[in-house]
RNA sequence: GGGCGCUUAGCUCAGUUGGUUAGAGCACUUCGUUUACACCGAAGGGGUCGGGGGUUCGAGUCCCUCAGCGCCCACCA
């Protein structure tokens, strides 16, 4: 007897594996051969400040997937994780920190603060990789790297000098997003926009010797950087205004009229007002004309001095100073309501305002165009598919990339301006700017670096081949690069994978990696998207504390296609948290049989009953199709397929039929046992990607038992150490004969139940039964089975091709066979004659269908296998017509 | 303005290369504690696969079209 606990323990076991997986190594490619092929993967590195999501969750659970089943397969299975600096936000935190303790970012000055910084993330930043633990991330924790660490932010250098010799770096003032909260300016993916309400402002815009041109605007506090007023050449309305001047309400600042096919006629007054420093059209058009580009405001959005009369206000403030004294001058015509495309920062939240400003930029566009070959190619392959037009429509239309931040956690612009100038020398280290400046400008030379950071990304983009030594040649870099599938959500393609493509192609003239799986994002059971002011986000560390690690991953990867969002449900969670159980009793029932055989029952060679082929007929199909599936990337339809196999064939039928075959003991316990084991065995090789936790528990149980019982069974290969590294299934045995057999005594055994439950027989009553029909033997030959399953009366059961049927019995014609349950005073002749009538009728519609079909060009055009299943069908439906129509007979 | 996705049982979702009466889990009905499991077992009810058209011997699956919902990209004041 096993001392199994009867339920599986999820919080006992989780951590205890884990602990010993890594003890043992196994999390390192060094596990396999050093000749081994590799399989690679980088982690997506969250945050270091973060808090664990169940997007963290999602990717753990599909990279881990894969890294366990390649290491199963023998690969060098390789996982580097690692965390981001995530400058923005953790920023933000520590800043937050400092109002707490009643200081500021300003106050303690940017030494200071970077010391709080790095402490903050010493204390807070394990919290995350810790919790990947707890979702069973078999990572190589010895590979561990941090965007910001010393390595890490050598390649940055190197990569920023490597763009800025290429030519691809440059500095200029130009229009860019700027976050007036944050204080610094963003990249356009970094801004998101909305559709808000809003107002649109009509005004007249005086013309110098009389009249005026009407305007609108979303924005009246703009009017103050105005210079110039555009209308359409071909204009009637306005076209005689062109060439003159315009006065800027309030400040009477003289600019002029120009003309410009830019502007649409049919839209607003068909007049525009132009502020080349403020807006991103205007500013295109500004540059065309030649027009001043007037700054009205300073960094945190207030107005300067160049607004005159509204200095010092802020943007909202001076929007309806300014409206309301326009309005007292008479130059307004009407507010109207307005759906607005309103910008607004991705992190802070409020909204972007468009302003000159110096900055660093790169042109991507070079190393756009080699993304776009190698995805054109299959260089690289985008999964889903679908993805590939997102990829191609992004890149084609890619913009210069503001790089230059104004934050002070991030790598430092490698940048040194010479003398208090604006020349500068770009270098790897301060040492080599002087090196190189001391040449240039002799010795007395006086350097100042760049105060800006770059943008998280910039060093994110680098991560495949950072983390792996880049820009040295290391070993690790040689074996493991390019890297093998870069797993994450479609949310970030643009921000992070399509750079690391661009960046690992400009730098290491390799693709980072030959595949991209995006998966979708994970929201609630209604849907919506999990968010904290809605209240509705699960956290996965609950739902793993309540159900169990495996039950989460169970769900997160069977319950969605790739690239598709998925709703989570915790009915599903529980749901595979039972599966987990039911895994775990089935290696209990095979436990505590093992007693029914010994050593001595051991045959020379197995003899398989239908039974046994049938399972592991189907153990082949399930190991096959699960292969195809992994191949394909369909992890959720071949963790589902697996599902059903282990419980809906071998659970539901085979252990069952088990229990028949083990009581007979002998050679053909001894089978069972070994088909028992065998099956679980590689059934739990294949589930152990998904849920690897409850499925080595398992199979340490499983195996400590049938060593130590000493009745000479070994899998194939022998007993691994332990399932992690255990040989990853391929094996397929076939036996369709047996298979049409089983089945037979399924459809039997289920027929006799529903017979049964009809006529409400209690199960604890055993009938008896007449099967008779030109299959009978094989019946007989599970005969032992079929009382077992249909709670037959093992002694009185006849099954011969030829017999007589009961008086009084209920039918159950299935083609090849029939069965009678003789029913004597549970049904009566009436009712046994109405139920056949029924069921007669039923029959004989099938059969016209499936002879139509037959009789139609389907039989000249369809394949053969195809149109003879029909064929089959048909005559499996003649013969029980006949049956019925001649039990119908005699009644 | 472009592009993409979704619409299948009451709910949440599968359905891999088109193969002929559409599947799962949960929920529901009835029965059941036969020593693996009540985190269980057995039997059942429930869907004209969003609408329309087309291709095909055959369409949930391919094509066109319409509708609803969602997402991404885009400089209309």
């Amino acid at each position: 007897m096993s001392d199994m606990p009867k339920t599986y323990e999820h919080q006992e076991t989780e951590s205890r594996l884990y602990n010993w997986w890594e003890k043992n190594g196994w999390f390192k490619p060094e596990c396999r051969p050093d000749d081994a092929e590799a399989f690679v993967i980088s982690i997506p590195p969250p945050n270091v400040t973060g808090a664990l999501h169940m997007g963290h969750a999602m990717f753990v659970s599909l990279e881990d997937l894969m890294i366990r089943r390649a290491r199963m397969q023998g690969k060098a299975a390789l996982w580097v994780p690692g965390t981001d600096h995530a400058g923005i936000a953790t920023q933000l935190q520590v800043e937050k920190m400092l109002i707490k303790n009643g200081t500021s970012r300003q106050e303690i000055g940017r030494e200071e603060f970077l010391d709080a910084t790095w402490e903050w993330k010493d204390k807070y930043g394990g919290a995350i990789t810790k919790q990947m633990r707890g979702l069973g991330a078999s990572a190589d924790w010895s590979r561990e790297r941090f965007t910001l660490d010393d390595g890490l932010s050598e390649a940055v250098r190197e990569a920023f000098v490597r763009l800025y010799r290429m030519g691809l770096i440059y500095r200029g003032e130009y229009l860019v997003n700027w976050s007036p909260g944050l204080q610094t300016a963003v990249s356009d993916l970094e801004v998101e926009t909305s559709e808000e309400k809003a107002l649109l402002y009509f005004f007249n815009y005086p013309v110098k010797g009389g009249g005026s041109i009407p305007v609108a605007t979303t924005r009246p506090e703009t009017i103050l950087g105005d210079t110039a007023v555009a209308v359409h050449l071909e204009d009637p309305r306005y076209s005689q205004y062109i060439g003159q001047t315009a006065l800027v309400p309030m400040l009477n600042r003289e600019i002029p009229i120009i003309a410009d096919e830019y502007v649409d006629r049919e839209f607003g007054t068909g007049a525009l007002k132009i502020t080349p420093a403020h807006d991103h059209n205007d500013f295109d058009i500004g540059k065309k004309h030649g027009l001043d580009m007037i700054n009205i405001m300073n960094k945190d959005a207030t107005i300067n001095e160049n607004g005159g009369q509204y200095a010092g206000l802020t943007r909202e403030a001076c929007r309806d100073k300014l409206w309301a004294d326009m309005k007292a001058a008479g130059l307004t015509i009407r507010e109207e309501d307005y759906m607005r495309q309103t910008p607004r920062s991705q992190r802070g939240g409020e909204i972007i305002e468009p302003l000159l400003s110096k900055q660093w930029f790169c042109n991507v566009k070079p190393a756009a165009d080699m993304a776009l070959e190698a995805v054109r190619t299959g260089r690289i392959t985008i999964v889903p598919e679908r993805f590939n037009k997102v990829w191609e429509n992004w890149l084609t239309n890619i913009r210069p990339w503001c790089i230059s931040r104004q934050l002070w956690w991030g790598h430092r612009i490698p940048v040194y301006y010479v003398n208090g100038t604006d020349e500068f020398v770009v270098a790897h280290s301060d040492e080599e700017a002087y090196e190189i400046a001391r040449k240039q400008y002799g010795t007395a030379v006086t350097l100042e670096q760049d105060p800006d950071v770059l943008d998280t990304w910039f060093s994110s983009g680098l991560w495949p081949f950072s983390t792996l030594g880049w820009p040295h040649d290391t070993a690790d870099l040689r074996r493991f690069y390019p890297t093998s599938v870069m797993e994450t959500g479609y949310d970030i393609l643009f921000f992070w994978v399509a750079r690391m493509v661009m960046s690992g192609l400009l730098f290491t003239n390799d693709i980072p990696f030959h595949t991209i799986y995006l998966h979708g994002l994970v929201r609630d059971e209604k849907g919506r998207k999990m968010s904290k002011t809605l209240g509705n986000v699960t956290d996965p560390l609950d739902v793993v504390a309540e159900y169990g690690t495996d039950a989460l991953r169970f769900t997160l990867l069977t319950s969605g296609t790739p690239g598709q969002d998925l709703n989570l449900s915790l009915d599903k969670v529980a749901s595979n948290r039972n599966f987990g159980n039911k895994i775990w009793n089935m290696a209990r029932f095979i436990i505590t049989n093992i007693d029914k055989v010994n050593g001595a029952d051991k045959p020379a060679a197995p003899v398989y009953s239908t039974a046994d082929q049938w399972i592991l007929h189907r153990l082949g199909e399930t190991t096959e199709n699960a292969n195809r599936l992994f191949e394909a990337y369909l992890f959720g339809e071949a963790g589902r397929q697996i599902n059903d196999f282990l419980w809906g064939d071998f659970a539901d039928w085979y252990v069952e039929t088990a229990k028949v075959q083990l009581n007979e003991g002998g050679a053909t316990a001894w089978t069972t046992m070994s088909v028992l084991a065998h099956v679980l065995d590689q059934a739990l090789r294949l589930l152990h990607p998904y849920i690897p936790y409850v499925t080595e528990e398992t199979w340490q149980q499983l195996k400590a038992a049938l060593t130590t019982a000493d009745i000479g069974y070994e899998p194939a290969g022998g007993w691994p150490e332990a399932l992690i590294i255990a040989e990853w299934p391929t094996a397929v045995e076939k036996y369709p004969e047996a298979v049409t057999d089983y089945e037979r005594l399924q459809e039997l055994v289920r027929a006799i139940r529903n017979a049964r439950a009809e006529a409400n027989v209690p199960p604890s009553k055993l009938i008896t039964a007449v099967v008779t029909g030109e299959k009978a033997d094989s019946i007989a030959a599970q005969q032992g089975a079929l009382a077992f399953l249909a709670r037959l009366e093992p002694s009185a059961l006849t099954i011969a091709a030829q017999a007589t049927p009961p008086e009084t019995a209920v039918t159950l014609p299935l083609g090849d066979i029939t069965a009678y349950l003789p029913l004597a005073g549970m049904v009566d002749v009436a009712q046994e004659r109405e139920r056949l009538t029924k069921e007669l009728a039923e029959t004989e519609g099938q059969i016209k269908r499936v002879s139509g079909l037959l009789n139609s060009p389907f039989a000249q055009k369809a394949p053969p296998a195809v149109v003879q299943k029909e064929r089959d069908k048909l005559a499996q439906l003649e013969a029980a017509r006949v049956e019925m129509a001649e039990r119908l007979g005699s009644l």
